[in-house]
DNA sequence: CATGAATGAGTTTTCATTCAT
DNA sequence: CATGAATGAAAACTCATTCAT
């Protein structure tokens, strides 16, 4: 079963410039999103990511400079895409509103992406640059991702006039909590509500309110 | 020499023993939901409280004993108080609904126990017991006094009926996320919606949704 | 032997929080000089001086902070002793520059204050600002004590005309080198010249010079 | 397929084996000099010797072996030819000793070497090997060139009878003074006086002495 | 009770040294 | 030969906790 060919010693390691600040990121993420930033030993990030401690420094000036690069590198490439994805869609606006939704939660809601969410949230006050950063960079981009699409159905006729940044807000928050709920307490809500099942009664409840009265066409 | 008049001496520090553990309290609450658990430096809480670090040592056992101690003593009074002010409701479940909602607001939203929601979000996987305490006598407890209000409304046919676990999701979601962002991105959202006319936007929407619809009375 | 009186069990540590920072410096002064900055552990510092790693950060912020100490807590005192040594003298200009040159001796290089020569020596690239300090504080300083005694001696006819700046590094020049002989290749030196051979050989040759001719009056 | 024309390839690097070590020993003096041992990095060594970290050790043991080369191979040469340039002198001890002293200026002080002499101060007791081999090799011929001018001088009575290892430091003095203020407090002391009208003064005071007496021919 | 000086285990950070390429 | 990614021991620094006063 020994390979008998001397030449395959295993190496202690093994060179890979290009994959390293990845498979960083991707322990610092799970890590941090766990954790928090404080709580997070960068003993711990590099041995998850394969690597010694110092290996960490050849691609990060120091933790907090990974801290940023966690936000900065996973959640950019994400925001374009779903920006792009709703750039001319045909269909009506609750379409839009429920194709908005899903795609959040492919893309962002059920990856661990969404553990950022949660960091961002426990960090921000540590952390205000980075904060600025995700406020402007993300929250205010899908903040206007859903506006756009509220102010559309309110024009189109299909929402009703209302105050749409509590509107915004209403719209928004389900998901936020889905996603924050994800990274806290699981280990209590073995209950935790399928997540296809909670889009659909979402988009219901958020299209048709809870009073008794006629829904209009769920999709 | 220096003591024949004992009782005129002047103390070196007011007594009031008694008010130190709520001292100690609120300051840790007051830093450990601006910083979290790891990143808050006992010598800060005490300071904050105006006594030394030792002092701290003789009302808590340590750091995590504070922390414990931070989430239950705030927390349970409020919870009480909020279910007491349900009991033998008389109104429409939309009155109710509100009330809760106003409540909710003033006891916990509006003060500084809103905190905690952050709190524990952040910290719930590094404190399970504490996560689970909160998770069984705060969260379950709101959860099931809006599920009761929303049971209530369906069963009075003043709610349509529909998926309630998601609707109760989607009802606290905004209230929740309210007071979380009153911890975080601060500085970036001056713009923030007044609470009075967002808690009026916010059961307006959660009762008669987004469609365009003859709504129902809003109280 | 044992004391039998129970409380003279000895204790961890003793309070001395006013004689700390001192102890400290000095131990700073001993390593730093013997082994130059960057090669002095704080471990050590703080061994030398008796208490612990930690301690050390109660009194000096990091270790610059204590490098920039231990030259200004030692040097000043020093110098201001020394100018006001010399305020008003009144006997010849070569028993100025032998009390000076005596009084440099038993102030500053026969005592551990000598070792400071070699440190800013060692570190000035490295410590610009304390080097600006140390070199107007101190060397400009004691430039100007010499230069006094010279001009004055020309002054009074009993020192010939000469290029003074230059006489002023000559006359400055061997003490100089005595201190710094003291920190380095002390092993290889057993032969030194006892301090006080040295320092009439020396204020000989600076008055006199090497050449045959009739010397005057050495006191 | 791809080397049917080796000799046109163009290296990647231009060979000049044979130069490797000595730019390395050109850079590593540089920021000894400068930093001193233990604060020059030898990253910072190979990059300003223009090759990678690996190299260096292609030619050197360690960072001890590399200080050791330093001063072994930059020093050596030097005293061979300041020693053979003094051999068989004709001229008087006046102009001998004026001639010592501008070769050494000439040959050492003026040229980045005048840097050991103060990185050797600075790591004497770090390094006592070197530091035992330069005082033997270096300091110890020095002396004894000097040593052997004053002899001369006193013998030939040209020079008075003194204590000559006391007048020995006198002379040696200014001239290792002149070479390290030339590695410290350099930003501070603009006003540094010229090398010329130094040694032209140094010599006459060293000559002739600071007293009020007919001075004898200054070459 | 209250204090705060002192501690030392735990983390971050650095960098000489190695070794697969 | 030359490279530079990777290592890991060692050093700086932090801070929860203790305890003499």
């Amino acid at each position: 079963m020994e390979m008998h060919c001397p030449s395959h010693s295993k190496p202690r390691w093994t060179r890979r410039k290009e994959a390293r600040p990845q498979e960083l990121l991707a322990a610092a993420l799970d890590l941090f999103v766990e954790r928090g930033f404080a709580a997070t030993r960068l003993d711990d990030v590099a041995a998850q990511a394969g690597v010694s401690k110092g290996t960490l420094y050849l691609y990060f000036t120091n933790k907090e400079d990974l801290f940023k690069a966690v936000v900065r590198e996973h959640v950019l490439p994400v925001i374009g895409e779903a920006e792009a994805m709703i750039v001319g869609f045909e269909g009506s606006s609750t379409e839009l509103l429920h194709a908005i939704m899903t795609g959040w939660w492919e893309k962002f809601g059920m990856t661990k992406l969404s553990g950022i969410t949660k960091l961002m949230i426990a960090e921000s006050s540590n952390f205000p640059e980075v904060a600025e950063f995700y406020h402007d960079e993300v929250i205010s981009r899908c903040n206007a991702m859903i506006m756009r699409a509220l102010v559309r159905g309110v024009e189109r006729g299909e929402f009703r006039p209302m105050d749409l940044e509590v509107a915004l807000q209403v719209v928004i928050a389900p998901m936020m909590m889905l996603m924050l709920w994800k990274h806290s307490y699981t280990a209590f809500r073995p209950e935790a509500i399928p997540a296809d099942r909670f889009l659909a009664g979402y988009i219901d409840v958020i299209l048709n309110g809870l009073h008794t009265l006629p829904a209009i066409g769920n999709p």
